[in-house]
RNA sequence: GGGUCUAUAGCCAAGUGGUAAGGCAUGGGACUGCAACUCCCUGAUCGUUGGUUCAAAUCCGACUAGGCCCUCCA
């Protein structure tokens, strides 16, 4: 499989550390807030890999972190913890606001079909381990103590930028509108790995350190879930592409000098999702959420199939043109998969499924190209073959694609309505016969109102609950 | 200012040196009493400009436009 790797930008053959097994982690979410769909947008392609991995034979085991503390709005020390700032707004302790949007999260996350990692683990449930490294580093001389705060010491690296090629003199902090610049600091690239200082008297989360009361920088907790739980090489490591700089250039400083050798040979990043205006984004206020989407009417998998139709590594931008596009497209895909009969049980035709189960993978190993991989399915439907085989080749493809191609909606139908649906079926087909349109039109119309779509076929009238 | 990425029809998009896949939309047709669903037909020389090559959307350079990062972000 090809994949397009940051740390060397350019398309790499993937080789994990072991035949068989690849160990991959994704950074989660921060849950002082609904996700938006843009973060979404990032573990839609996460499960795409995970799950394109499983297909060509990888046992894949991969681990996901919850941040429900550290993440501050801003580098300095005087920033905002993220959670803190939730819990403020709501009105509620920092532990609900956690539960209520991780729980959010995750309703999302099923909604698109997308995998929860066999792992997830809170930023809160490893603070030993995070105590673990940052004292290492310390007696390793990687940190220094300075202002109550414990910092990693980045001139100690030489390759500390190896993720971006930035060059250090060229760097300036505070381009951005609203970024203050911490004093205690001996280098304006160093990071916090421990904070006792706080100047929050209301920061509710606090834990005993060799340091002094306090709580972890961001950063440090993604490495140290993903070396507790995957251990110390890491095949895989993902999130959206802001996060190169500065959370994965600062995990793979702190890593690193605590294992003392490489961590991680691959970092998949998943481009944004933006708006006419440019990057959505939370801090901006309006956010655009998978429910609001839902209350348009849409339905999640819209959403899945725009993003497959995309290539992960592009800019994908909103718009309801867009949507609605996909929604369409989707849903004629849909229609013509549900007009394959399954109940033909016909000899599977071995050769072609060879033959398109090969294409579809070369497609997904060339750097998860989804786009090209739907292609395959419109080409197989159009192909001549038989039901059956287009039906099994299809099963299979949506184990990666997730988007329940053969799922048909079953919708539980009282005696009542099914009576009541098909007298009116009944009498409108007299109206036809009668020549009385008006009518007959009349009750199509309350039918479609009501939820019941009419459609009417060779066979005779069928209908469709919406 | 530094880094990084992108530029293919109205829109989404494939294409990794040999004369432009697919989807949506549009228009036309078949089916229908009319629709819906379905089916058939329907369009681009690839941001601009130099160069390399027998051959370039594909490689190299310049330019233009735009996105993202430069310590909140997926």
């Amino acid at each position: 499989m090809k994949i397009y790797n940051t740390l060397s930008r350019k398309l790499e053959e993937f080789v994990p550390h072991d035949k068989e097994k690849v160990t991959m982690y994704t950074c989660g979410p921060t849950v002082y807030h609904y996700a938006h769909i843009g973060n979404l947008r990032t573990y839609i392609f996460e499960d795409i890999l995970e799950k394109t991995l499983n297909y060509i034979g990888y046992n894949v085991k991969r681990c996901m972190n919850i941040t429900d503390v550290g993440h501050l709005t801003s580098d300095s020390d005087s920033g905002e913890d993220k959670m803190l700032k939730g819990a403020k707004r709501e009105h509620k302790s920092v532990l609900e606001i956690a539960d209520f949007y991780t729980n959010e999260f995750k309703k999302d996350i099923e909604k698109l079909n997308i995998k929860w990692p066999e792992i997830v683990s809170k930023a809160t449930d490893n603070i030993d381990m995070y105590i673990k490294i940052v004292k290492k580093l310390l007696e390793d001389n990687y940190a220094y103590v300075s202002g109550g705060n414990v910092y990693f010491n980045t001139s100690k690296l030489e390759d500390y930028y190896k993720l971006t090629n930035h060059k250090i003199d060229e760097m300036v902090v505070g381009v951005r509108e609203g970024v203050e610049e911490d004093l205690s600091k001996k280098s304006q690239n160093d990071f916090v790995l421990w904070f006792t200082k706080s100047k929050f008297d209301s920061q509710e989360l606090k834990w005993d350190s060799p340091w002094g009361l306090g709580y972890p920088g961001w950063h440090i907790e993604c490495s140290g879930i993903s070396i507790k739980n995957l251990g110390e090489y890491l095949d895989i490591h993902c999130g959206g592409i802001d996060n190169i700089f500065p959370h994965h250039t600062n995990e793979i400083a702190q890593s690193e000098a605590y294992l003392g050798h490489k961590w991680c040979n691959y970092w998949i990043h998943g481009e944004h999702l933006n708006d006419e205006t440019g990057k959505m984004s939370k801090s901006n206020g309006e956010f655009l959420t998978l429910s609001l989407l839902e209350e348009k009417g849409y339905n999640p998998l819209d959403y899945r199939f725009m993003c497959l139709n995309s290539s992960y590594r592009k800019v994908l931008v909103f718009s309801y043109d867009a949507l609605n596009q996909a929604h369409n497209s989707y849903q004629k895909l849909k229609n013509k998969i549900k007009s394959l009969n399954k109940n033909l049980n016909e000899e599977l035709n071995n050769l072609k499924i060879e033959e398109y189960k090969n294409k579809f993978k070369e497609a997904l190993e060339n750097d998860l190209n989804t786009s090209l991989a739907l292609t395959v399915i419109y080409d197989l439907l159009k192909d001549d073959i038989n039901d059956t085989t287009k039906i099994y080749l299809i099963e299979e493809f949506d184990k990666v694609l997730s988007l329940d191609l053969l799922k048909e909606e079953v919708k539980e139908i009282d005696n009542d309505l099914l009576e009541y649906i098909n007298s009116m079926i009944t009498k409108r087909n007299e109206a036809k016969q009668n020549k009385d349109y008006a009518l007959a039109d009349k009750i199509r119309t309350e039918l479609n109102e009501k939820g019941i779509l009419i459609k009417d076929t060779r066979e005779g009238t069928i209908y469709e609950i919406k």
